[in-house]
DNA sequence: ACCGATTTGGAACGTTTGTTTCAAATCGGT
DNA sequence: ACCGATTTGAAACAAACGTTCCAAATCGGT
């Protein structure tokens, strides 16, 4: 019927993603995208539509790969406590080893954007709705394994663990050593118990 | 020997400081600061020298303003415990007021610029240490008064305030209820206890 | 081998970007 | 009242912006 596409539009999205990261909706230019995704302009539009929608789909493919990635490990924990202490950790080996200080792109999505776009905003909120949630769920565990307080209800410790991990990744972003890091996560995990 | 400038310099650089606030370095054009200050493009060019500069003015002057007024108050505070209490409830009261949801400006440049510009990556640096400084010794007076646990040095409970206003900062930005905060703060202080 | 559909490459679109230029206007000092 | 210095206003700048257009190339189905 047709002239087959030449690339995985998948790995491009990726790609895309990973630009819209590491710089942010506005400093990324079209031609910084077809530079990257090594596609032809034409290609590119006709592809993702425009810039917004193609970060908008950076923004879900974010999720789809790295927030669920989270979400299951909360949903399959044995150990609540255990978990928790390795998804904070796992964002210190993140920020550890991005040379790029990237960050975390719906904190920095939610930064640069929320207030201004709405579509954008609702991503975000959804987003972490869903993880608010299933920490929620795993802290429960943990008061009811009797790892954590019962004096504070789960919903309000998941929200301070999400509070936790945007301020980690603003530091991150920032370029904090790996020492105040730490300190964060520290105490941060104090407080649960 | 010269004409005199009809505007408050200091007065247009508050108007400034609000819109790349609001808006952020990159979605906030030169029109936009014609516009919002009133005055001619070439006043703005010669007073300013360029956009760059004027955001970095504009960056000293939020920390000349907003961060010294809490320098200020941890450094003269009688009671360690109630005005750390009193900071962070200060974060929820100003994010309930701001309609448009400016966060803070140092979290917001961080996430915005510092991985792509050191002279940026600079000020935010200098400004966050001012703020741990400040913390940690009064967090240091509060274990000497018996207020917060000894168990954890001053040094990484200041590193994890900071990090929870920077959280909090980031879920203001990002719409989130007054409830949301203030569950924040609540487990947030509680691990300081 | 040809048709219909789709992708590709490259040029071009009109706007907007940040910045500069320059003559006219306005001031303080003498 | 004039001079020298500075600010002002308006126009203009080249470059970059996001996006569109179209002919040429390439595919699958018959």
């Amino acid at each position: 019927m047709a002239r087959k596409k030449e690339f995985d539009e998948d790995e491009l999205l990726d790609k895309a993603l990973s630009l819209f990261w590491d710089k942010g909706y506005h400093a990324t230019s079209a031609q910084d995208l077809v530079d990257r995704l090594g596609i032809n302009r034409s290609s590119l539009y006709n592809t993702y539509t425009d810039k917004k929608t193609l970060f908008a789909k950076s923004l879900r493919q974010y999720q789809s790969k790295n927030t669920n990635a989270v979400l299951s490990l909360l949903n399959n924990a044995d150990n609540a406590e255990e978990v928790i202490t390795q998804i904070l950790y796992a964002v210190i080996k993140e920020s550890e080893e991005d040379t790029l200080a990237k960050g975390c792109f719906m904190v920095n999505t939610a930064v640069e954007l929320s207030s201004h776009d709405k579509e954008i905003a609702d991503l975000v909120t959804e987003n972490n709705l869903s993880v608010e949630d299933a920490l929620s769920k795993t802290i429960e565990k943990g008061q009811r394994d009797g790892q954590f307080k019962t004096t504070i209800d789960s919903r309000a410790l998941a929200r301070f663990i999400f509070s936790t991990i945007s301020g980690l990744r603003v530091a991150a972003r920032a370029g904090a050593d790996t020492k105040v890091l730490e300190d964060i996560v520290t105490v941060a995990l104090s407080a649960l118990r």
